[in-house]
DNA sequence: GTGCGCGTAGTACCGGGGTACGACGTCACG
DNA sequence: CGTGACGTCGTACCCCGGTACTACGCGCAC
């Protein structure tokens, strides 16, 4: 059973999304919220599968709404669904980390599997938009080279010392500064380094410090 | 009326495409290929809506075949439809030109949703696909014109095309793919990069890579 | 004890990254 | 019509980053 809450700020809308969820057997709608505040501390209380969300609404929308609920790690996947079909909203959504994106002029069981899929841990993104996407970005999708999936056991390879140094590469130490501030020298560093980057599959220090980042080893400031 | 051209190697996949399709009013299959060079020659004579293809095939794969047919100019868009959910063929797919991507395990009216999204001129992806495409790639999102800005002076005195250089740079590019896939010469991705490290402060690139992750220029997948 | 992982270190080499110039076409703007 | 910002490209140069290979001491497990 998908469980699901609905924040949008017109009691109608929310109505009719409640009708269509409810018609389903395998979907429950858990709460309804009219802000964004009331969206987050709903989320907090009920922990749904899904959030339906709304972008316009008072008093918090659903943008930083989004934004807090997945930076809470919650569990709640969060589906946008907003009238309007600007790239700004899409763009500010998807990076807030939404798992997904819909108009409301989308067919009714276009909504439904979109949820479905979301609750999946899959994404979904409205096909209008999926076009420009796509269109602008395409160049810069990868060559993959083996396929992702290897994140973690990479980093995990590493011996402690190695993830010392890579913590300090993501410093933007150059291998000068890292033998003089660790006391090596220059030619330890190196060895360090070139092992990281065989363990780590990267091919120089940039690629390594990517990972780094991703993995959480370092973390923005 | 929407008329499908079907590509595949494996006539009972074409008999099932064509049995699905033909079930539809608005739907009409103008022909059937068994490989990649016979698609590209019925695309030419039927110039269909859309094209089903499937990526392998004898004497020309999908991929190739959807790179001619898009390069050629055609009206036809391309669906590849694939067994295989593997990243490097979406990838390498959506380079070509094509509008869409999908896996066989797709319920048929995913895919007849998804040929008429197609056909409208909008791009579909697989689901699961589409969760990968953005995990990897939502850093690469544009910031709209208006949209939040980056509060880092260093970052916004960057002109876009730095910026935009600055982002495949934080994807862990060297100079010579850079140059490549945004069809530059070398000395034209050195001159921006220069600039960049010069107008953000930053001794290498290592250090860009860092403040554009601190400035959420790029962010962790 | 013997082996092995680990951290340390050295030398020699090469390629890419970064710098410092200079140059040219386009476009917006005063 | 200048003028400047921007994006493009080229050449020449230097140096850091990365590789390949070797080597040694330490601690720990079998």
């Amino acid at each position: 059973m998908t469980t699901v809450l609905i924040a949008d700020d017109q009691p109608m809308q929310r109505f009719g999304f409640r009708m269509l969820l409810e018609s389903q057997d395998d979907m429950t709608v858990v709460g309804e919220a009219g802000n964004g505040l009331e969206a987050l501390s709903l989320v907090q209380r009920h922990r749904p599968d899904v959030a339906l969300m709304d972008i316009r609404m008072p008093l918090l929308d659903g943008i930083e709404a989004t934004r807090r609920i997945v930076k809470a790690g919650a569990r709640t996947r969060v589906l946008i669904v907003t009238t309007f079909d600007l790239d700004r909203y899409a763009y500010d959504g998807l990076r807030a980390g939404a798992s997904g994106f819909l108009i409301k002029d989308a067919l009714p069981e276009e909504l439904l599997s979109g949820i479905r899929a979301v609750a999946g841990g899959d994404a979904v993104v409205a096909p209008s938009l999926t076009r420009r996407l796509l269109d602008a970005y395409v160049q810069h999708l990868p060559t993959v080279p083996g396929g992702p999936a290897t994140r973690d056991a990479r980093i995990a390879s590493l011996t402690e010392r190695e993830r010392e140094i890579l913590t300090v590469i993501g410093q933007g130490w150059s291998n000068t500064e890292i033998a003089e501030r660790l006391h090596l020298a220059e030619s330890t560093v190196k060895t360090h380094v070139t092992r990281i980057l065989a363990k780590t599959g990267s091919r120089d220090r940039v690629q390594a410090v990517i990972l780094a980042y991703d993995t959480h080893l370092v973390t923005p400031a």
